[in-house]
DNA sequence: TATTGTTATACTCTATAACTATA
DNA sequence: TATAGTTATAGAGTATAACAATA
């Protein structure tokens, strides 16, 4: 049995926390370079061709109504478009343009390289190691909501 | 060189990234437990006795004036007071009430329990190691602004 | 002059509820 | 009736700038 204020556990939550602040920190300052905010950024990295609405907002974890204005502002910049789907005249298909494809790909290559930078400290039977670690905590499987495609 | 879609380092920052968002989950699920909002609650658990506001702030990384609204809600709910510093009039501290030193109990408590049970899955040595591939990453060391005392 | 804390204000993120148009 | 998306609105978090009191 370990006291209240057992270091380990403490230590082990900060350490986890920050490394995650970091790279939050570091799209967050990607998102900005494109002119995005992050929430905007976070949406046209998820995107992939003709998704529902629908399916951004379950992605993101948010609330439709929620989509709607991410989208409007992408929209805006001129990076998505809505295209009604012609089997359910209901859903709204989200399809890049060709600048908002150029965009998409520039924040991938940035979110690789923060991530590529973090854990270039570690070799690569540590990087190994720390993911078995990691994927062992409970909750660190992925469930339905987790990402596209 | 790694392809730009390297599996390894998207897998780490997803399983880091989301081990951080249990943690910050079951945190704010704490602080509405207590009536209190994620910040608030935090700014709670980070109160020192004769803490300067400026102090909660670095504490918080964010700008003084959000820490006037702040104190004014947890002063509201009588958990914290402000006592003008005799050596400094300028300066106004932080004292907790009775109540407030109860709830950050209970606030740090679960903190270590929700810690606890993230970090369960490992074994000591597991988390050991665990700690020591965390602190490695770039960052992973603390400056002066990372926390109280 | 510089610093502590406050106020006023604004922007972002998020959710709820009421609405429309389809199904 | 139920679902996809929208609108209006509100609350939470954050920052900037201008200000008062004090150093």
């Amino acid at each position: 049995m370990s006291a209240p204020t057992d270091p380990d556990v403490r230590e082990l939550s900060t350490l986890v926390t920050g490394a995650a602040e970091r790279l939050r920190a570091a799209f967050n300052a990607a998102a900005a370079e494109q002119g995005l905010t992050p929430v905007q950024a976070a949406a046209l990295v998820n995107l992939r061709e003709s998704a529902p609405m629908r399916d951004l907002a379950r992605w993101l974890a948010c609330d439709p109504s929620n989509v709607t204005q991410i989208v409007d502002a992408l929209e805006r910049r001129g990076l998505v478009g809505r295209q009604p789907s012609p089997q359910d005249r209901r859903v709204k298909a989200l399809v890049l343009t060709d600048e908002g494809r150029r965009r998409q790909a520039v924040l991938r290559e940035r979110g690789h390289a923060q991530a590529t930078e973090l854990f270039a400290a570690l070799g690569p039977d540590e990087r190994v190691l720390l993911r078995d670690l990691l994927a062992r905590l409970p909750g660190g499987g992925c469930g339905e909501d987790c990402g596209p495609a």
